[in-house]
DNA sequence: GAAGGACTATACAACGTTGCAGGACTTAAG
DNA sequence: CTTAAGTCCTGCAACGTTGTATAGTCCTTC
């Protein structure tokens, strides 16, 4: 039903293949020729079949970036800075949700979607290590930590030191009863271990013992969940004066508790966060935190994928591990 | 390079459409033929081309879901919702961010992913009107009110009438001077215009005046605005005891100029938001805000889309208008 | 014992596009 | 004047899939 070439080609009173190299702007078309085609063109609103053209010559102008989730702001800013950084070279993001599930991200990663995509951005919660090798030749880029050593790109800022900065900013406050929020046991947990080690660093640097009381588990890293770790932390005999969640959420349902319990942030217990969201710059109190340089994040996976769609030289490189850097961003709920 | 029909057919010995027979579950297929197909189908581990498959067939599988920014958490989850919805039909969803940008709205109605799309949900925020009837035989499911008449279906819940509810909450409560954030005076800002109507309808319904200074506009609906509008109304002579805002956002942003300034929420003057976003659920105090069914907006609209594309029948009938319920959800922020 | 139907499998064409090879013509170089 | 190089355009084949048409086999059923 739509236009196609050929009826393009008809109007123009051409061949389909001078209508094609006008479409694709080769140059060695005639001025005239080229007129009348465009204008045949522009009178049908002939647009190309994307299909069609995948079809013939393997690309789709499509990369999928798959996240856990879309309501975590984090992820949610940096779905809307890759989108915008695809669309500087033209091309589409399919986004993908996984939720955390190994089933969905192996899917992900060998299933239906595998020829109709050109490269995955990929930010892996489940599935760690060896077994994200499966896929065939389709390029791929992982967002945080490297995981594995398969033939993927990496970007990611410094976890650990980032943890520890956030921690030092709490002794160097003269904290002494550090908590943290977000401890994760399975192997995958990557950036949980890493924010874990950083933390763990800064507390010894101080001279402050590690105390595994104070390090409190979450299933995820949503609201809810740092409201009920902070509820155990009250539980304790002797209650923290600070907390480093793992990231803002938690950190906001645990200021929620806090303050719901009547207690005052940062005069009884100091709260920071991580990843920097938009709602811990207009919380009460506002909240401090640790920034990643998101907008940098999304702009490299994007150029690494390009390049390793280029043509031959940069794409068959090594992979490489791309660090990004971040900063403590101090607000009121750590300030005196 | 990856395998297809062709080269599973040549190791099960058998003919290419017999092969492309199994994969789609043709049922007269024998059984030992069926196995020695499937067999080679994992041992090759093929998959079915997708672009071909759409060029021969026209359909994609793809829906396109436009909205106006993923950052915002309203959006992200009605985006997380459709997701879901659309995979019980193993759909894929094609997330397009308009920035409420009239240019990339158009695009996105006209350009180059026509072919690709089998349909398109689409919550407008810069295109009002008969603009949006340029597209061709593709469905088209329109969040929010109904801004036009040409041949699409719309989901909504009743502006109007929710922003009366939570107006009335606040009447109900005592409060006298009620401000409003969020006015917007484009003609294509219908769902602001409504929560507008709804704000004066309770305000007449409890005999209190409609005050054009204590109705605040915002040039879009995030935190930053809330907190600027807030900030307007403090300066006035008399302040609000009560604020209805646009959506949670706003309110959000609001709340922290008043805290902020020492006042005391809803002691001093009371919030209201609309969406029901995770923040409120978490804020400190925690906020008061009609909650939209959004599920089921999600379920809707998805399923609207689909009977379009089924066959015959109910593809071609009237464009409809569904009604969406909507709950009042009272927390803190308005609570004695 | 013949006619009809259900079952199983195949061949061919087509979807809309682009790469390749090549033809016809023009201009520049020797 | 011949040859080479450049310009402009065209036809054919192929990408991987599925709908249609067809044909052979086997089982009913009268």
């Amino acid at each position: 039903m739509p236009p196609g070439l050929k009826d393009v080609a008809a109007r123009a009173g051409v061949s389909i293949k001078t209508v094609s190299n006008v479409v694709n702007g080769y140059v060695h078309v005639a001025p005239a020729t080229r007129a009348r085609v465009q204008a045949a063109i522009d009178a049908l609103g002939y647009v190309p079949n994307i299909a069609a053209r995948q079809l013939r010559s393997g690309r789709s102008g499509v990369i999928a970036l798959a996240v856990p989730e879309l309501q975590s702001p984090y992820f949610a800013e940096i779905a809307g800075l890759i989108v915008q950084a695809a669309e500087r070279r033209s091309w589409t993001v399919l986004i993908d949700q996984t939720d955390g599930q190994a089933e969905r991200e192996r899917d992900l990663v060998e299933g239906l979607r595998r020829h109709a995509i050109d490269g995955l951005i990929f930010s892996p919660l489940a599935l760690a290590g060896e077994e994200l090798a499966l896929r065939d030749g389709t390029p791929m880029v992982l967002l945080g930590e490297r995981v594995w050593h398969g033939p993927a790109d990496h970007v990611a800022i410094d976890n650990t030191a980032a943890a520890a900065d956030a921690t030092r900013h709490l002794t160097a406050l003269g904290r002494r009863r550090i908590a943290a929020i977000g401890v994760q046991n399975r192997p995958s947990a990557v950036t949980a271990h890493q924010r874990l080690a950083g933390y763990r660093a800064a507390l010894a640097e101080a001279g402050l013992p590690v105390d595994p009381a104070l390090e409190i588990p979450a299933e995820s890293f949503h609201r809810a969940d740092g409201a009920a770790a902070m509820a155990r932390l009250l539980d304790l005999d002797s209650r923290p004066d600070a907390v480093f969640c793992f990231n803002d959420l938690l950190a906001l349902g645990a200021m929620r508790t806090l303050l719901s319990q009547g207690l005052s942030v940062p005069g009884d217990v100091a709260v920071i966060g991580f990843d920097d969201i938009e709602d811990g710059r207009f919380s009460t109190p506002t909240l401090s935190t640790v920034a990643p340089d998101a907008p940098r994040i999304a702009q490299l996976a994007v150029e690494l994928l390009a390049e390793r769609l280029g043509e031959g030289a940069a794409a068959a490189g090594a992979p490489r591990e791309l660090r990004v850097d971040h900063r403590l961003v101090v607000r009121e709920s750590t300030a005196g």
